[in-house]
DNA sequence: CGTACATCCTCTAGCGGGTAGAGGAGCAAT
DNA sequence: ATTGCTCCTCTACCCGCTAGAGGATGTACG
């Protein structure tokens, strides 16, 4: 097994040529051997590596997370509450996201609805936002 | 009237005091005159104008696009048609997000239901990064 | 064998939208 | 006059990449 270029892993895995060399960078993808002219070249288990990397990404978990879910699948005799809590934690993260953005998707539609295409001077994109009295609550 | 500190327009706007100093950077919020040792000294117009900026933020909008609902704000005798359609986008933007959080709730969920909190060997959440078999719809 | 062109290398700088900290000056109350 | 707060400017840093410069290497074709 001599290797596939940086190229080809990026093309299969879906992943920049940057971004696998930045994941080298700071440690998630470890450094390929090299061939005589400098090149890096990967093995199956890199390409593995790298989609679990992309797939955690996808999900938003952080790279500091995703490190820590890749130590554990190097270490599989280990308890996986870890791993768990991660994804518990990015669960609820997610949850909280989504209703945030349900609340913002209601307040944009309601200024594109009142919106009549008149002057700025009515308009109630503007006035919404200029409006002062919305708290979202933050406080209490 | 003598304006207000730098300190109490970001109480009262929530806006931080080096992120107000920040707007002022970029051209978001005019500089304000001084006073004699050389502090900032705020409006009504201003914390108006913070406010606006807050609210949009909040909204997701980008600074670029602020800076140009700033702009019809300030010439009211325009067609509202830009700030609709700047909202509009916002919206879609929105809507997609929400979409695609959806389907990640659902598969961390799947992820965190199915982890029987034992070694990281069999452990649901690790498996299921490890999985190469997820395209995400993200061709055809 | 030359030459064109793709692919790769390293390195530095930039993005958005701020945040943090150093080092100093001003201001208000005791 | 001293304490302690707020403010000033300036530079550097955060995340997760992305872009570009300037150069080396690999491959396909004539």
């Amino acid at each position: 097994m001599q290797g596939s270029s940086i190229g080809k892993v990026a093309e299969r895995s879906r992943v920049k040529i940057p971004t696998i060399r930045y994941y080298e960078q700071i440690g998630l993808l470890p450094a390929p051997p090299r061939s005589d002219g400098n090149r890096r070249l990967y093995g199956e288990q890199d390409m593995r590596r790298l989609s679990f990397i992309r797939h955690a990404r996808e999900l938003g978990f952080e790279v500091e997370a995703i490190r820590t879910l890749l130590n554990l699948q190097d270490n599989p005799n280990q308890s996986c509450a870890t791993a768990d809590e991660i994804a518990q934690a990015r669960l609820v993260e997610v949850e909280e996201r989504i209703r945030s953005l349900l609340a913002l998707k209601a307040e944009l539609q309601r200024m594109v609805e009142h919106c009549q295409q008149g002057r700025v001077a009515e308009c109630r994109v503007i006035e919404t936002l200029s409006d002062q009295t919305h708290d979202h609550g933050r406080l209490a």
